[in-house]
DNA sequence: TCATATTTTCGAAAACTATTCGATTGACGA
DNA sequence: TCGTCAATCGAATAGTTTTCGAAAATATGA
């Protein structure tokens, strides 16, 4: 067992299974980990209790529900107090539209993941919730031609 | 049934749960939106064969497996065709390091959202995957201060 | 409008899986 | 070496998933 995170090998390789494939039956797990279905049962449920697995969300196809376009916005906020940010960051977060949020270092404060029907779409999304608000100094929009998300765990 | 998606209200319940929550159970769900659990089985199992829903995923705690830094990097391009672009966002995807890549229009050309251990780790990350190749012209790096996902369903 | 075809839903049975629990094993420090 | 503790196991139980034929609802076409 590594000292650093209080996870073992087994740990590991759970974690990666269900990492791939949420739907995996303890049953399956068990066997590709090798330790009976009751053990392997055990161990999901401290990695649950211990906040290691923090849950599991189902992937649907954005496309096939007529979300056909994604972008990406650089938004750029005032000096604000690390209060105002950090409920700007979740309010967005909250836009049904918007995927991700991330309040970043550099020329760039906040980069903003959102899948929309299409254009006319967009423009609403960033004019009721971005220009219109006043923290906001400056929104620039890219659009997301292609896209790669990994799900897996970050260990070869 | 919508016409556009070929998916009725029913369906949108299920993926707004499975979204919110992908270890449910067939049976609690088929209680949430008002169907024999056998009905609701084979609802999913539709959605599933149709391509709607693409799958399950776990969510690990990164700072708990040692990895407590996320930085956003911007990726510069040389001009090249769309294959060897998109056989880049491939190749970079499939970094251990990176969870997600983004191909835009603007300014930059890639945004790859990266987990690591720490600077030293992000520094090799950067010089092994990006510096080294002769496509990358320039990367800008961005520490990500607080992020926000949202994996549930883009409507209200 | 009515009859027919098709799809969806349902409940019950069967098959399977999760979950519990006491006993056993194995690791570790005294 | 011994005792303690945590992890593992197998077997029993409880519960869920999955299948399937029949019934209901919905769509289709004359």
């Amino acid at each position: 067992m590594s000292e650093e995170t209080g996870l073992d090998r087994i740990d590991f390789a759970i974690l990666r299974l269900l990492t791939k494939d949420a739907w995996l039956s303890n049953k399956q797990i068990a066997a590709e980990v090798g330790l009976a279905p009751s053990s392997c049962h055990e161990r999901i449920k401290s990695l649950r209790a211990r906040g290691v697995l923090l849950g599991a969300h189902a992937e649907v196809n954005l496309q096939v529900i007529g979300f056909a376009l994604q972008a990406v916005l650089f938004v750029q906020l005032g000096k604000l107090s690390i209060e105002v940010v950090d409920d700007f960051v979740s309010a967005t977060a909250a836009v049904p539209e918007v995927r991700g949020v991330f309040l970043v270092s550099g020329r760039t404060d906040l980069i903003v993941d959102v899948a929309v029907r299409d254009m006319q779409h967009l423009k609403t999304v960033i004019s009721e919730h971005f220009n219109r608000h006043a923290v906001v100094l400056r929104v620039e929009t890219s659009v997301v031609f292609n896209r790669q998300q990994q799900h897996g765990m970050p260990l070869p």
